[in-house]
DNA sequence: GACGGGTAGTTTGTTGAACAGTATGGTACC
DNA sequence: GGTACCATACTGTTCAACAAACTACCCGTC
């Protein structure tokens, strides 16, 4: 790391090294396997709820919308169900996941625990991260002046993600997106109001200055009331959905 | 439901189906792909340490060796880096996971706030399921005793998934499975002396009790001791371990 | 001796075709 | 109404082939 050369050419190594990041680094170079890249356009669909939840995904359908193998398109499918974004059933092929109350209910089982604990962590968190938490805040705020619903229900999302991210571990952080990702499913689906997620910001607003004024105390009892509403919402929401269709699960 | 024939004959559709259940209940058909049973031989391979933690997975190599075409052998793959037992590398393939310092330290990171939580929801758990903790415990002792330190350590690991059980999300349930998968491979791994897991049994008794009478505020210290004590061991155990192998992650 | 370039061999990614086995829906029959 | 049979559609699996990427090795150059 020291310089090896004279004093009129002062560590000529890093930067090359350096010049070479900053060239290089906005040019991306694909490094995806095709299966890799079928499987996020059939995400894209599925989460923009483009096809309905319990529709079935047939090989050869897809081989010749996207112009890819069998085994490619097999390949795909497996990547998403990792991500439980669609369901496999033994000679029966996948279909879009199809969230039920029961999975509602689980889902919010899991946030309720671990986000709690988050909130516990929060107190050796440093301050930018809790900084963050207000900034997200901030825009969703501005979301829901211009009535992006969308982009409201995204800063919801990765509020809560950040939030169990200051726990510190990798792997409960990918297990959460992970779920917020179902959660996003159930979003598409659900028959909502426009101003479903505008009654979160003021929830996440408030949760966030309590964290950064260190009264967890009364930010856990905030927390609770925000999944108990959001479990509650969300529930009615699918209930009123679930009038003559079958779950598929598994 | 109710019986439709005369009073000879009393509900003769129940006890046909009750009787077939009786008798086929035994029997169990094997309904999994092939692709299923090969992963499930390599991750019995794998979990046994027969295949060394960075050992590469040739297709070719495997295709011979199971009598399976390749392409099965690759969706097996999907299913094992699924559960985070093998890692895949576009072009370069899979290998057997191997887990290094700072994945232990995740790994913990990942169950203390968990399993501190799951200890504020024994307060609502159904009594028979802190007995069983304590039948686990026992059971952990009996082997102990006869120094199979294998069974030991297994029983140490459902002892903990049970008590991440309590919490009662089955996404949260099933993630730990995964956890607890991965730091059997670094059970496998590590050199260990063979007490190395007679030490856990006596904790586990006494969260078991702890949690059984109610003291909450002390099985959380006594589970902290635990951990800190688990991680503490382990790390010291892939120390020693890690002279001259590489990592492979990802 | 370090470095870069070419080259051959190995391994993976992907395709396409083929066949067997399983689910599904309908029709005829009792 | 229920059962058996049949045709169809789709999945599970195999096999052969080829392109692309990685690996290792040799070789000449500085």
């Amino acid at each position: 790391m020291t310089s090896r050369r004279g004093d009129g050419n002062i560590q000529p190594q890093v930067d090359r090294v350096a010049e070479a990041r900053r060239v290089l680094g906005s040019l991306r170079i694909d490094r995806s396997s095709t299966a890799e890249r079928v499987a996020d356009a059939l995400r894209e669909l599925i989460m923009r709820g483009e096809m309905p939840p319990g529709m079935p995904l047939r090989e050869h359908q897809l081989v010749e919308l996207l112009d890819v193998s069998r085994n490619t398109i097999r390949e795909a499918f497996r990547l998403l169900s990792r991500e439980r974004l669609v369901v496999h059933h033994l000679h029966r092929g996948v279909a879009v996941r199809q969230l039920d109350e029961d999975d509602i209910h689980d889902i919010f089982r899991t946030r309720r625990p671990i986000e709690l604990m988050a909130i516990e962590y929060s107190a050796t968190a440093p301050r930018r991260s809790l900084l963050e938490l207000l900034a997200l805040v901030e825009q969703a705020e501005e979301a829901a002046d211009r009535d992006d619903w969308e982009h409201v229900a995204t800063m919801d999302i990765v509020f809560h993600q950040r939030l169990v991210e200051l726990i510190g571990s990798e792997r409960i952080s990918a297990f959460f997106r992970i779920v917020h990702t179902e959660l996003r499913l159930v979003f598409g689906i659900v028959e909502r109001p426009p101003d479903l997620f505008a009654r979160f910001v003021p929830r996440n607003r408030r949760l966030a200055e309590l964290l950064l004024a260190g009264e967890r105390a009364t930010a856990t009892s905030e927390l609770e009331a925000y999944l108990d509403e959001g479990e509650r919402l969300l529930t009615r929401g699918v209930r009123v959905l679930f009038s003559g269709s079958d779950a598929v699960d598994s």
